[in-house]
DNA sequence: TTGTGTTTTACGACCTCC
DNA sequence: GGAGGTCGTAAAACACAA
């Protein structure tokens, strides 16, 4: 896994914590950065990750991961808005030349420091000199073609996790502010959170074989399976019904739900 | 260096919803 | 019909043991 490769080996890159710390700064804790006023379609204010339900009805709590891994990815703002370290020298040149938008969560708090990262500790080299520019499908790029798949960068790859480990789902307004930061598709991004969510359902899998094989070893008979998919659901909940996101803004904006099923957040300003 | 296994992008098929 | 969802899979990129 080499984004946790990543995260696990340049822990530096981002010494402390954008989205938690174990502070209080569980996702839902984060005011709304005003750049990104939906933002707060994603969490609710003042539930506490950690012990109570998940903020987000749909998202069930298999897949949140443990807290403690936020830890990679940067620093809160006491303010609640999200903020990069800046650690990242990250070069926007290499991808799209788009203009950062000036309220880009990601490319403004990089402190403008902008340059293909290769961190002189990092013992992944960068492989940045043979890729291509992220996105390259709009140049034609197909699979039957030859390198038909593109590499991200270790910045473009963080920021997605960051992004996935705030919210599982992506709004469209959120996929589209992030492909511009990070000079990938929409298309991509959304690839790239299906793919990533599809990865944490095989984990998620996984680490369910294995307690199952677990308790088969301990002897233990009580094992259900039906309780276990229940527990581990691999099917994201929706509870209540709907969703009721709190958000500065009023637009309306379409959260789309697993299978399918599309739901209109319900903004409340 | 090479073979092999794993992870990461990307896509197609098929589904549901609007 | 078009959007995004899952699932399965192809193939490149990568890690690592021999």
């Amino acid at each position: 896994m080499y984004v946790s490769y990543l995260l696990e080996k340049e822990v530096s890159m981002y010494p402390t914590s954008v989205r938690h710390t174990g502070l209080g700064l569980g996702a839902q804790n984060f005011v709304s950065p005003p750049q990104y006023p939906d933002y707060g379609a994603y969490h609710v204010p003042g539930v506490n990750l950690d012990s109570a339900p998940q903020p987000s009805p749909s998202w069930h709590n298999t897949y949140a991961p443990s807290r403690e891994d936020w830890s990679m990815y940067g620093t809160a703002h006491t303010n609640g808005a999200y903020v990069s370290t800046g650690t990242i020298p990250y070069n926007g040149t290499d991808v799209n030349p788009m203009p950062p938008p000036g309220t880009g969560v990601i490319q403004a708090l990089n402190g403008g420091s902008v340059e293909q990262h290769v961190t002189s500790n990092s013992p992944r080299p960068s492989y940045d000199w043979i890729r291509k520019p992220a996105g390259c499908l709009c140049c034609g790029k197909t699979r039957t073609k030859d390198k038909y798949r593109v590499v991200y960068t270790d910045h473009q790859r963080l920021e997605l996790e960051k992004e996935f480990h705030y919210s599982r789902y992506i709004t469209i307004r959120r996929k589209s502010e992030i492909a511009m930061t990070l000079g990938l598709s929409e298309r991509q991004v959304k690839i790239w959170f299906q793919n990533r969510r599809a990865k944490e359902r095989k984990l998620a899998k996984k680490k369910m074989q294995q307690s199952h094989s677990g308790l088969m070893q301990s002897g233990s008979d009580d094992f259900s399976p039906a309780a276990a998919m229940s527990s581990a659901a691999l099917i994201p909940v929706e509870s209540g019904g709907g969703v009721h996101c709190q958000s500065t803004s009023t637009l309306p904006e379409t959260i789309f739900k697993p299978f399918g099923m599309a739901v209109q957040a319900e903004f409340i300003t």
